[in-house]
DNA sequence: GAGGCTTGGTGACTTAGTCACCGACCTGGT
DNA sequence: ACCAGGTCGGTGACTAAGTCACCAAGCCTC
């Protein structure tokens, strides 16, 4: 997959620094993000303040919630920050709409990567709907050290990783220190047996 | 929203009785169903056993799925089960792709018919992560009895509705039956507060 | 190095999900 | 009509998950 290619006319370059918060619930939408580096975490946080990390933008991929807001003209209803230092462009809402119509690649761009998402989304429903805690969990850590065996996060941000309560992931990563399938520390876990944690991630 | 104008050429019509499978996870993709009448259940099955009702397919509305396999040139993930009887056209991924290039309005409803379910995705996702089982069939019950005030489904079909479990739905219909909000007969659930069902439904 | 904030640990409790089982109801056949 | 087998729903007992309240350890700033 290729990232759409930014017009020369029309997109403003995006820069911002980690933390930025580029949407929240109800904002309008400012035109189509096209990443080049970077990465945005988007969530939704219900009313009981629970909240749950729906995915994240990466190069080449897209903001799903702007390609809604885009289509159907309303406005966010999650929220969206950078983890890391963002470059990019912006598609104002009706250069994205002339590129939709007159460029075929940018439409077929767009299309795959919606329809790649969207089988994300169902994996999420699949995992909140019938999977553990446990296996939730060493799916996350394993999705989120990638190729190292680091996670820096705090036990309350694996909580909205996986749309859970910090105590029940306190509870069990200590589980899986004791079974020695991760080191803690403050704000860090360190994946000791990958093979295990897969056996786990998939209910084994 | 109008429902994409079928094209004389290349569509074939599609009819069938209620309790047809429309296709189960890994069937490949036939063509994009464009419903006239009727109504298309589309859900997932985990390992487990547990069943989930991700949305439903009604005239003017598209089948996520199907669109996603079609950009992908994937399989279904799903299962689809005509609820009722059929009937429509299929237009074959070729001329799905034509019309998706040469056809702005064909274009267009697809578009919004895709994120309105991105937006139904979310609440599933929003739902599933914090609302109570309370909460969530009380919901349920209220969109599955529409303007009407009874639901023809067992406590098993009402369970998958949901994510959850039969006896879980099966005490939680008791409760809300003592509360005089429903009463209950095999097979069928009758509102008869839905004040009170909307107020839990909101998580009051 | 004291105070305040963030992070994590724990016990007690509630809610949800699972398992096993039973009884009520429905349907079709004789 | 009666019975057999299947579907549907109810229930007790247990496990898993989520919530609440609180405390202790680390960390940061002044």
């Amino acid at each position: 997959m290729t990232a759409p290619t930014p017009s020369s006319h029309g997109a403003h370059p995006l820069a911002c620094p980690a933390g930025t918060v580029l949407f929240r619930p109800d904002d309008a939408c400012s035109g189509f993000v096209v990443l080049r580096e970077g990465s945005i975490r988007v969530s939704l946080t219900s009313a009981g303040g629970r909240e749950i990390v729906l995915y994240r933008v990466r190069p080449g991929e897209i903001c799903l919630q702007t390609f809604t807001c885009l289509a159907e003209g309303r406005t966010y209803s999650a929220e969206g920050i950078a983890e890391t230092e963002l470059k990019g462009e912006v598609i104002p809402p009706g250069e994205y709409d002339r590129r939709m119509a007159n460029d075929p690649d940018f439409r077929r761009t767009v299309f795959t990567a919606v329809a790649h998402r969207f089988a994300d989304f169902e994996h999420l429903v699949e995992q909140l709907a019938s999977a553990s805690i446990e296996a939730r969990l060493a799916e996350a850590l394993l999705a989120l050290a990638g190729h190292g065996s680091e996670v820096n996060m705090t036990h309350d941000a694996l909580a909205s990783e996986i749309g859970s309560a910090r105590e029940v992931v306190s509870r069990q990563l200590s589980r899986f220190e004791r079974s020695g399938l991760v080191a803690l520390a403050r704000g860090k876990v360190t994946l000791l047996a990958r093979g295990a944690l897969e056996r786990k991630a998939a209910g084994g």
